[in-house]
DNA sequence: TATAACTTGAAAATAATTATCTCTAATTGA
DNA sequence: TCAATTAGAGATAATTATTTTCAAGTTATA
């Protein structure tokens, strides 16, 4: 934790930023919740826990700044909001995500899965490729094992089927 | 033309919605400009042409029905507006798009491309895939050409690097 | 043609993001 | 040291995109 601020402070230094208070905390919070997905705001709230004085213009500021060093992912799953995700340190590139369409999760895939696939791109339409975007929109393994769950039931009671309802 | 809004005249009418005039000027529009990515905005302004009298919330309302009947799909190339992409008739996938860092232009690519990666992602995370969005972001064949042509100018005259500029 | 359900345009409301302004504290450099 | 410059801050205003509200109009079909 304290290795990786030092590294982005190091970051900063580079670029002639320089890590405020502020920018620390907020740092602090994105590296507590790695695996979730915050808006603006949803740092903002946790931000303001350690740091209340933080107004939410300067989130907005250091989440820009964050993106524009690479530090964080500015991602839009379609709710209307942007959200950051912190970059694994080292990864060569933007990891995947798995959308589900029941419960509205987001999981991860941190495995590559498109090098070959970029070959091809950069073979066929002589594109170069820098970064990707990849989204699933599916049903996660928790919904299905629910629909398995539900189904088995069903098979147990066939006189209480879904199509009885009202 | 006339066939493909027929169609969806009775996509239209199999869920109970009627096919206005308004909805009508709007997939027209939408068929016209099949190869482009246009935004709300862009859109209505082009109904316009046809339908001066429509109002911008009714083109927002049809684009919602026509995504939510899978006739157009909703992207987001993070330049803060929705854009909205014509679904090829009888494709059973989302195209995927090459998004120039240099220019800004959008080409799409209709070949599968992820049939190995999505059997992979069922079987290793057990998701049920659906959908998916992909997004190469990168530097597209007519900027490549350019760099190519603009290297080959300096090296016929190396006394006019680009590092003597001031 | 009657009619219930659906749609519309205009305007207002909402929501997210970005820009502007002014203040303070830190840094710089004679 | 100390005046000048600058970076970053909060507050607030402005933009931009999208959604909601509502009274009035239109559509499919019996
Ligand atoms: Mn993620
Ligand atoms: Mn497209
Ligand atoms: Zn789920
Ligand atoms: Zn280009």
């Amino acid at each position: 934790m304290e290795g990786r601020i030092n590294r982005i402070k190091k970051q900063l230094h580079g670029q002639k930023y320089k890590l405020t208070p502020q920018r620390e905390a907020t740092v602090r919070v994105l590296l507590e919740n790695e695996q979730d997905h915050l808006s603006a705001e949803d740092v903002y709230l946790l931000v303001k826990e350690k740091a209340p004085e933080i107004g939410l213009a300067t989130v907005y500021r250091t989440l820009e700044l964050l993106t524009e060093l690479k530090i964080v992912d500015k991602i839009n799953f379609g709710d209307g909001v942007a959200r950051y995700d912190l970059r694994r340190e080292g990864a060569s590139h933007f990891h995947h995500h798995l959308v589900c369409v029941e419960c509205g999760s987001v999981d991860e895939i941190q495995e590559d899965l498109l090098s070959e696939v970029e070959k091809v791109v950069e073979r066929k339409w002589h594109f170069k490729v820098k970064d990707h975007r990849l989204t699933f929109h599916g049903i996660c393994h928790r919904c299905l094992e629910k629909h398995e769950e539900e189904s088995r039931l069903n098979k147990e009671k066939p006189y209480l089927q879904e199509t009885e309802k009202v």
